[in-house]
DNA sequence: CGGTGGCGTGACAACGATGACCAAAGGCTC
DNA sequence: GAGCCTTTGGTCATCGTTGTCACGCCACCG
């Protein structure tokens, strides 16, 4: 049995009442008699009558939905952001819509354009390398979390990256360590590229070699951290302690480490994740909370969605490290050099 | 600076032509002169037009998007499988409505009754404990992901969740093991239902005590799990193996054991999670891909978008056992009796 | 040479809701 | 008791796009 769906017009005839008159129920307008109210409400619910968005949102202008772009969905630091601003926006009745940059500009480019099309009536963007300027022409509240964006002057929520890393390196030295090795993702990526300036910063402060071969940019995923970390332990002298930049290479660096049996290896993680805790020795990490960060944003966007003026300052949440162990192990002597 | 948004007559009238001639040019209709095209063509570029999506929804009827609903957003399982649901729906030109049902039936209800507002070309569902007999009176192309709905007939993309459980008693059996514990999820969801249903037919065909101490129903997470974990382990005779019959609750098993430097209990997870490899014992898993199940959820949708009948048959993706240590130990004797 | 058919094009209405504006009814003041 | 204001309801137009239908033009055929 096809049934057909049910219109303002049907709930408008069934109430003995006009389609302008039920919209004002439906949309709490309270210019209307309370016995009309009554009637309208009655017919919605025995019809089971629901808005049809699409033609409330061309009428509106916008569409009450918001969309968020991250470079990969899966990646448990964006994921948990999105479940956060999901839980945000269901409150106020908005919807999410999800979106990959798939870490490539032009894709990027085109979802933007695709969302905008949509008329969402916010964004939450974490940028990938795109030049964002076009944005300045558009209307729709944009808030760029975890990254600055290029190109455009806009307030962003972000954690203390450059601060954080300088943090561990201290930390890592203040156990001794002299020859510290920074695994980080793709250098384009602003966060990779402060990650990098607190590493140096602390580095040339403590007057501590950077040895390029203990660095490995351009680690997008977990492989490649486990290849490059087997190759520094494979060189005439490695590094006794290694600091990675993201969680998702911190997972290729443990790997590493464990089949190696080389555990005694001090490293500390930027970004916690589900099993750092288990491991032994545990994974000391700065916790960088993606669910601070996308409630700041959300906050932020809301504001902005009700008509605040853009604030283009800088939302920083505050980074710490957790010492769990592995962060706080002294220098190792190389196997073949301990025999 | 404001910019009007440019709609389709001003690329009419700066071609010279009517919007539906526009229109046409702009959907790829081939009875369309050339020159005329390229005219409009030229226009759209240079004056950089969109498509309001609002308004092409509202006349089509349905709007160009999908719609996902899974219990947890920021669950690595349900992550992975949005993951990949929205990598395949890009090239399509479809936008990906994320929602999740906050493990409530009256959120759930609402979360579908807001998505069919929508007007989405399609739904995939991981349904919780709604009954979904509604559906039935509704066109919109439904596929369920993971569980059995209740209260329609619908086809279902899942794992054997009975048989995976059920192979890994007999595994854990072949290895001695008679006391064999139980982590599951809520009983309410079928998933749950039918992975317990695994156990007890294989504890039975073994003829292995079925001892209500050792069996953790309701564990919704891996803090709970965990828990539990400890107070089997604090039994007069406490397992000797562990089945955890989720990801999540795995977790929390996993912290446990390793905090009570029980790693030599044997155990199994249904479900693999970020660093099983890399733990001491590595853990064994049952596979259990989300990537593969969206793939075929969103392939049967797609299907089901383009017109084809909808099919009431179950997708059933096999499992298999990765052997990595954890569930291959053989009964060790209580730490007590072991000294 | 006139009819016919295909092709390219455009005018118009429609999708379903809501904003602007107006009208009728009832209560109030003077 | 008349006029004014408040309350309540309705009419019409509109958001931007696309489906329907019809028209003008040319070529081809009998």
């Amino acid at each position: 049995m096809t049934t057909t769906p049910i219109r303002l017009r049907d709930v408008a005839l069934a109430a003995g009442t006009s389609t302008k008159t039920a919209s004002r129920v439906i949309n709490g307008d309270p210019r209307v008699a309370l016995d009309t109210r009554q009637r309208v409400q009655a017919a919605v619910d025995s019809l089971g009558y629901q808005v049809d968005l699409m033609a409330r949102s061309l009428r509106k202008g916008v569409d009450d939905t918001v969309g968020i772009i991250v470079p990969t969905i899966g990646d448990p630091f964006f994921a948990t952001a999105i479940e956060e601003i999901e839980q945000m926006a269901l409150p106020r009745g908005v919807n999410l819509l999800v979106a990959s940059n798939s870490r490539n500009p032009d894709i990027e480019r085109k979802v933007v354009d695709g969302l905008l099309a949509r008329r969402v009536a916010g964004l939450i963007i974490t940028p990938y390398s795109t030049d964002y300027s076009f944005l300045e022409r558009v209307r729709t509240p944009v808030v760029f979390l975890d990254r600055h964006p290029e190109g455009i002057d806009a307030g962003v929520v972000l954690v203390d990256d450059e601060a954080g890393a300088h943090q561990v390196v201290h930390h890592l030295a203040s156990y001794g360590h002299r020859r510290i090795a920074l695994m980080t993702d793709g250098l384009t990526i602003k966060t990779s590229r402060l990650r990098r300036e607190g590493y140096l910063r602390a580095m040339n402060e403590l007057k501590l070699p950077i040895d390029p071969d203990l660095q490995a940019p351009g680690c997008v995923d977990a492989a490649q951290a486990e290849a490059r970390t087997h190759i520094m332990l494979d060189l005439p002298s490695p590094p006794t302690a290694i600091f990675s930049a993201r969680s998702e290479t911190s997972l290729g660096v443990v790997r590493a480490l464990h089949h190696r049996r080389r555990t005694d290896i001090a490293f500390v993680s930027f970004g916690d994740f589900a099993t750092a805790d288990v491991l032994i020795p545990a994974i000391s990490v700065i916790d960088h909370d993606p669910r601070l960060l996308a409630r700041r944003a959300m906050e932020r966007l809301a504001d902005r969605m009700d008509g605040m003026a853009p604030d283009h300052t800088d939302i920083v949440v505050p980074v710490r490290l957790i010492a769990r162990g592995s962060g706080e192990q002294p220098v190792a002597e190389a196997l073949g050099a301990a025999s």
